[in-house]
DNA sequence: CGGCGATCGTTTGGCACCGAACGATCTGCG
DNA sequence: CGCAGATCGTTCGGTGCCAAACGATCGCCG
């Protein structure tokens, strides 16, 4: 069970505080949806920061390279295409990604045998063994940083973030 | 109140049953903690990228541009050192962004009249203008992509965020 | 005073990231 | 067949982002 939560209570970070003073002058400020949204992206950050320098910064890794590597994991070889929305970012940017993973060995790059345009990305041996290495080491960190929370709550908590992805992908 | 969730429902992604199928097969993996911090990162993405299309867009500002102003807004003039915390970016990233919203006028530099080291970052008239008027825009945004909770569900949300972010940067 | 560590903002180099534009390839319709 | 529109991965230009190194300034202690 998760508990109710009030807004004013003294939960709030010192940041939050004094956006109920200044912004407390408008009308029809909708505080809850702010400190919802304002917080996903300062975890979202904080959490990334705190595994690029305990989990990837010794194998110089980018949590976007881990990402590539872990979506290859899982999924097997991908298209391009494939593989950039599993990374949720585009075309383009992954071109750039896979450049880097290429250039140290851990991803190579083939035509695909059914569409010309198409090029396949796969693990090679090497980036089998860092996924699987690092895998373990990663999801370890994120039981850290989800530490004070029960078992319960993290699961709220992806459920109401799931919540937040459908309306703004429908569909 | 927020209702308790299970693991194993059908609120699952596509993207999250296949990790289950794939990362099964080893000991000791700890799935509340994957899916909470895989949809942290997911959201935040995507509420920047809807962010960036339907409200900064039009007035070619990023959200790590309309966060500067935003934090000027609210807390005022600022040294460049504590305008960085508060953006969540180190000082070398808030260089650019500083001088990229300097070239559009919308804030200036100047030194401190207490430490010759020290830089003032001050919203212009322009910047004002500009931050009051996208606010608003931006908080019925906020309030579009948590539609899909309740308001005890906003608050819960924001919560178990701040929690996670207690145990990433413990005071 | 004088000097020396700490801290300020900036610069540099490297990667990530996007939108737009591009050539190559595929597909469907005449 | 042939050609027009869609889609593929890449390139380009601009911004964001960090760690490390740097000069300038501050503060303290001898």
């Amino acid at each position: 069970m998760v508990s109710p939560v009030s807004l004013n209570d003294d939960d709030l970070t010192p940041a939050e505080r004094q956006v109920t003073v200044r912004v407390g002058e408008l009308h029809d400020v909708d505080f809850a949806a702010m400190a919802a949204v304002a917080n996903v992206y300062r975890v979202a950050n904080a959490v990334r920061n705190h595994m690029e320098r305990e989990v990837l910064g010794p194998d110089r890794l980018s949590w976007s390279g881990f990402t590539a590597l872990y979506v290859l994991w899982v999924w097997g070889d991908q298209e391009s295409r494939h593989l950039a929305d599993e990374c949720s970012v585009t075309r383009a940017t992954l071109t750039g990604i896979v450049n880097t993973l290429e250039g140290r060995g851990l991803v190579t790059r083939n035509p695909s045998a059914d569409d010309g345009r198409s090029v396949i990305v796969s693990l090679t041996r090497d980036g089998q063994a860092m996924i699987e290495r690092l895998f373990p080491a990663f999801n370890r960190q994120e039981a850290f940083v989800t530490n004070r929370l029960s078992d319960d709550e993290r699961c709220s908590l992806a459920h109401l973030l799931r919540e937040v992805l459908r309306a703004v992908n429908p569909d």
